[in-house]
DNA sequence: GACCTGATTATGTCTATACATTAAAACCGC
DNA sequence: GCGGTTTTAATGTATAGACATAATCAGGTC
């Protein structure tokens, strides 16, 4: 029951990488190498590197042979989950309320929120996730009926958008912006004193070119965190 | 000069998906079918299917045969890019200036900011990224010696300590908090009213199971958004 | 030196085949 | 119908070989 050859030796290549055995832009033996070391053939070689450069831990030059690359990218990859789970995972009982549905011709504001054209129709929901009984989490939404023509007949009185969204349009691309506010027009639905700062999370959901969906989750305070753990992306 | 033939593959099945011409858990053909419908090996078929798999585009059970997958997991990725590039992006004048710096064996508040041991030395630095001259974010950051010990001897006058490590230690796994808070300490050095919401990011970083910096950034006020682009993470 | 040319060579793609694995499906006795 | 067994069909892994591609290197010319 041993895992696949071509796994062990693309664990075994990336320990010598992060333990720093074979340091950025060290050259890494050739295929042919490998091949002869672990006795196999070419191709599984290949697919055990192949997965490293996908990765991000080599870069293939033919010819040249295969270098490890350089941790660049100062970026990195984190998790923003649903609000529901996000709930669960604190161990904390989860409630949801929906405060209005309004399905409506996009307004200018609409079209500028969820980059519409003229005449297009949205439902326009706001709702409240709480946690063990409390505000957790403002939820203010625009769905665009072009893309997702079943949220005209859902209520959403009981499960939350999000989720449902979620399980029925595809998606291609998104977008964030977070951001902390003082607590506005949020602050009363959410029962809180007036300089509460907040924390803002606005996102928009395209499939292809075509918008599906606008959120924005206003999260009370610096008593929520957004936690996230994650991977090196070297892109 | 054609693309792969694989690649073809992947993004005609591909396409199918994200037109919703295949939905969620439809069953694709079986790889024979594609073998015969675009008169090639097994192999190359395999190769496509398996990046599409491994996009989380679709599942593969052995017997039963693809299946295009829900969109689930209701989370998604986003990138943290560096101050300095992100400063950059926003087309204004990136300026840094070090406020403090410090060596020091680990305090117990340090032992808990990174996870370290007893007796564990760090460098302790506070500096300040400008953009166009103004204050842009506050950074509070640990670097552990034993992880980083060229720290020891790296002033970080000129250039700031993120991609100064970046380049230098490979690292595996990351963790971030995200949170909103009311300007305490750092409102002054930011030059700050008092009730001003600050964006705050923690990060530590680990290079397999040692801890190698920890990180504080805070962005003052609503002014400041953290932009983050991406596409569908399906796990 | 600078510039072109051709040989070399590691990686990139693909084939045809083989056997392993596993879960669905069909079978069977009850 | 029900539970257990066998068959079957799909994916998973791997092989040995073939040719394509492109970057490097060595030589030769100006």
């Amino acid at each position: 029951m041993s895992e696949p050859l071509h796994e062990r030796i693309r664990a075994e290549v990336e320990a010598r990488i992060l333990s720093g055995d074979w340091p950025p832009g060290h050259r890494i033996p050739f295929e042919h190498e490998f091949t002869a070391q672990y006795a196999c053939s070419r191709m599984t070689v290949s697919k055990a590197l192949c997965e490293l450069a996908d990765a991000g831990l080599i870069e293939r030059r033919r010819k040249a042979g295969s270098f490890v690359r350089r941790p660049q990218g100062q970026s990195a990859v984190i998790e923003i989950h649903d609000v529901a789970s996000e709930v669960a995972s604190l161990d904390r009982a989860y409630g949801y309320t929906l405060l209005s549905r309004a399905r409506r011709r996009a307004t200018a504001q609409d079209r500028e929120r969820l980059a519409l054209a003229r005449g297009a129709t949205v439902v326009a929901l706001r709702c409240r996730h709480d946690a063990d009984g409390l505000p957790f989490c403002l939820e203010d939404r625009l769905i665009s009926l072009d893309a997702a023509p079943d949220a005209a007949s859902e209520s959403f009185a009981a499960d939350p958008p999000g989720a449902w969204l979620l399980a029925r349009i595809p998606w291609t691309s998104a977008e964030h912006r977070i951001r902390a506010e003082r607590a506005g027009a949020a602050a009363a639905t959410l029962g809180l004193g007036q300089p509460t700062p907040c924390l803002v999370i606005e996102r928009r959901t395209f499939a292809g070119e075509a918008p599906v969906t606008q959120v924005i989750l206003t999260y009370p305070g610096a008593a929520h965190e957004l936690i996230a753990r994650f991977s090196p992306g070297r892109d």
